[in-house]
Formats: structure tokens, sequence, C-alpha cells
DNA sequence: CGGGTGCGTTCCTGTCTTCGGAACGCAGCA
DNA sequence: TGCTGCGTTCCGAAGACAGGAACGCACCCG
């Protein structure tokens, strides 16, 4: 029932896609549960379903009847993902940050108000805890979002017209706190974040900036709190060299590009 | 101009779904492009262009208006990957097997005539010459598919139905030297490829099988011609372990979900 | 057993969505 | 300056699509 018309859109293919995205929260719906989310009859939901079935970006589950996501769409979302001209450059820096490091590695994008993951490189030490890894954060719960919103004042206006949702007891819970924040990532050049996510979880990240200062994108690494006490200074220059590296990397494909 | 109607299904969604398939093979498409591709006047293309945009499905690069597939697919899509019971199994058991093997590592399932890499685990000495890694090939050019097509006829005979294009001169090229490979790979327990893909590259493979004995997926691993050699017994002990370790783990857990 | 309730699926009919064609403004090019 | 391609917008006619009702099927419970 949101903004189900955009200018010039289709109305029925409008309610495929939003479809598809009632299965972001529930991983098998039945038909009467799609039409019921989507406010439309339970015919037009079993046709929209159909449609989307044979083209494999909707699967059923021979067992119970009920639909669930296609791997159709796990072939297109690694094709957009491949695609990602940020990606391309950093995947073997990457590879090295995890190396030195130890930890986790994360690459993010703001999408919206949330923080997108785009890569992942894990490791035994950093994986505890976030077994079930969700791609998508408030921009204001992640070490990422936070050094993104302080270098692109679009991603942090979003998150503060987003509210600030609450996960653990560190976790910024208005804007006054999001600004100092952000003031303080600024004035750092990296951002930090202790288990405002999850416990025992902490994070440093730095900014990936264009060449007009404005963040593309962030490099993150994780571990646990524990860790973070003893080699701070080390996982800091480590992740900002990083960032500054894909930064001027980044920088200088985008003037090839231009000429 | 394919199937584009299926019994009971919607025919502008349907042309939308088949509008991102157009971008498979194609980074950045314009709408008289894709008008032309789906054989729709470009005013109808603009429509469902526009649709897709609005929900990141599709995003335009303003340098130049053209269209490229959106990250919105790529969350939808990891999603999709996540929830695989198969991938949920293997994740702790693929890791392994590449400390041990050193080569890259994949999980893979059959996808119509192809084999579709649902995880991938790279190592330096299995990436090389692999930069530009598709997760799709024809099930007769891989190990992975190979070994799912012994132990599972439906593949086999859609692989057999699609034909046999060749990609090096070690490539599987026709009907009887595919049904003669897979006798061998039945009686072998496991699958090789040597340069059938790619020159340099070879892999062993050996399928995860369902209690009937009909293959669910394969694991394999990728390395040099030149190593393969001096390991091949060791790796293929390797492989094949991994896969009925794994087959073992679906089997339990299909047993207790018919409970 | 038998009625009740939920499910996924099918059919039909009226109406509102969608389609193609034509025209627009804008580049780049000769 | 005219040509040709692009992405975008507008419109009216044609027909695809939405909703409602009904079906067959499991399941549950008295």
């Amino acid at each position: 029932m949101a903004d189900n018309d955009v200018e010039g859109g289709l109305k029925s293919v409008a309610s495929a896609l939003d479809l598809l995205d009632c299965f972001v929260e529930e991983e098998e719906l039945g038909v009467s549960e799609v039409a019921r989310r989507l406010g439309v009859a339970k015919s037009t939901a079993h046709r929209l379903l159909t449609t989307l079935a044979s083209r494999k970006l909707i699967e059923q589950n021979p067992r119970n009847g009920k639909y669930r996501l296609g791997l159709h769409l796990f072939e297109l979302g690694s094709l957009a993902l491949a695609r990602v001209e940020l990606r391309r450059h950093s995947v073997l820096l990457l590879e090295e940050l995890r190396e030195l490091s130890g930890w986790t590695v994360h690459l993010s994008i703001a999408q919206g108000a949330d923080t997108l993951f785009l890569e992942r490189l894990p490791t035994l030490r950093g994986l505890q805890a976030m077994e079930e890894f969700r791609r998508k954060w408030p921009l204001h719960a992640t070490s990422s979002g936070k050094a993104i919103c302080a270098y692109d004042p679009e991603a942090a206006q979003a998150r503060i017209k987003a509210g600030f949702p609450v996960f653990t007891a560190h976790t910024i819970s208005n804007e006054a706190q999001f600004r100092a924040e952000l003031a303080k990532v600024r004035k750092q050049g990296y951002a930090t974040a202790s288990e405002e996510v999850m416990t025992r979880l902490a994070s440093v990240a730095a900014p990936v900036l264009d060449n007009h200062g404005v963040a593309l994108a962030a490099i993150s690494i994780t571990g646990s709190v524990m860790d973070l006490g003893q080699h701070q200074d080390r996982q800091v220059r480590l992740v900002t060299m990083a960032a500054k590296r894909l930064s001027t990397s980044m920088m200088m494909s985008a003037a090839q590009l231009a000429d």
C-alpha cells in the first residue's frame, strides 16, 4: 500500500516487484498470505506468483505448495554485483586486508538509509555470533554506515529521516548523538562501533572517497571487542590505508573515463 | 520471442522479467536496444524500465542514460542463496576442503542444462586465469556438471537436448562422448575435467546424492593441470569424502523433516 | 464420521490498464 | 543545416487484467 504507482509505471509489474519484497522478511509464503500483504485478490497473487515462477524468480516448494525466492534471482544478483566498479578494484586489496588484520572484511555502500554489504571476506575470528549474516543494516548501527554518512550528507539525511532503531544498549538512538558521532568520525578520519548492533562485536571502518571528498563506500573489519583493545592502532591503520588505496584507484579510473 | 506466455501468466510482468534477462549478456542497454530485443515498442520498453528502476531492480547510468542491473537484485539474490538448504549444511565443510586441498572449491547444482555455481571459495592457486568468473556453464563442460549428470538422468537429458557447445580442444562435443564419460564417472564415483572449459585449468568433482541415489549437487575443486598430476589421488579422496559427508548431512535433515 | 476452515487453483466477465504510434527535445555528425 | 540516433512524453483504442465466486483438497476437532 506504499507508493504503488510511479509516474508512468506499470501497475502489474509494480505489484510483481512488491511481491518479491514480501520475501525479504519471510522465507516462505503461500498465495493467501501474499495476497493479504499486497492487498490484492487471491487470484491476482496467484497469477503474479505463477508468472514469476515461470522465470525462476520465485520457486514453489512442492512439499507444501508455498513459494520462496528463486535461484534465478541469485544469478541476476551475482551479475549485478560483478559489474559494480568498486568491487572490481577492491577484491585483491580486501583479501590482503583480511590476511593482515585477521578479521572479517566488508566492503559496503549506502543504499537509501541502510548499509549494504557488497563483499564479505570472513575469518573465523570475525565470524562468531554473526552466523546469520544480514546484508543490510541501518546506517547508524554499523561502523561502515557511520564512515559513509560522515562524508555523504545525503546518506546521513536519509537515516535521520528514517529514524534510529535500537539493537543493543550501545546503539545510537537519536539525531543529536548521530551528528556528534559523525563529527568525531570526520575528525578522526575513521569510524568505530562497539557492540552497537550485536554484543561482543566490534568494528573499524574508513570511507572510500571520490574526488569531491564524498563517500562512495566504506571498508570495514569486524572482530570481537576483546581483540580490539590490544590492536586498535594497528587495525585502524590497516583499514584507513586500504580505503585510501581504493579511493585513489577509483579516482584514477574515473579520470580515464572522463577522457 | 520465446514462450512469452505461460498458462495463466501476466504478459507485462513476463515482459519485465524477459527484460531483466537481456542484461545477462549485455552490461548496459538503452531503451531502443531493449525494445528491439523484446520485440515491443520503444514506449513500452521505457515503461518497463521505469517501473523496474523504481524498485532498484534496474538502475540508470546518469552518464549516458543507459540502463543496467540494479543492486536490489543482489540483495534478493543473496537472500535466495542464503536460504538454500544445501548451502547451510556445506559452508564449514567447504572451507575445510579449501584448507586441505589448497585449491578453489565450488558447490554447484544443475539448473536446466547448465551448472550453476552456488558457492565459490577461491584460493590463489585456483584463481589464476579464471579472473572473470562465470556462475553458469553448460553441464557437459565442467567436472561438477558431469558428476551431477552421471547421477541425474533428467539433467543429462536436458544437456543432450540443448547440444554440446565447444570451448577448448578437450571439450565434450557430442552425445556419444558424453554418455561414455558419464559411464566412466559412475564407475569411478567422481568426475574430472582437464582443460575442457579453459586451457591450463583442471578440476575434480564428486556428486552429493539424496537417499534415492539421485544427485542434488556437486562439490568440486579447481587448480592448474600441472598440480593435478602429482596429487590426483589425494585430491580425489578429499573431494569424494566431502561430498559423502554433505550427502549424509542432507539425508539426515531430510529424515528429520519427514517426521 | 462430518462439518468447518484453511489452503492452492480455476473460471468468467466487465473495466481499467496497457500498448503502439506519433511527436518532442536533444545530442552528435557530416 | 539537415540528418539520424537517442531517451522521453502523450494519447486513444484494444484487450489483458483484477476481483469474486466456486472447486477440490487437507486438516482439525467435536
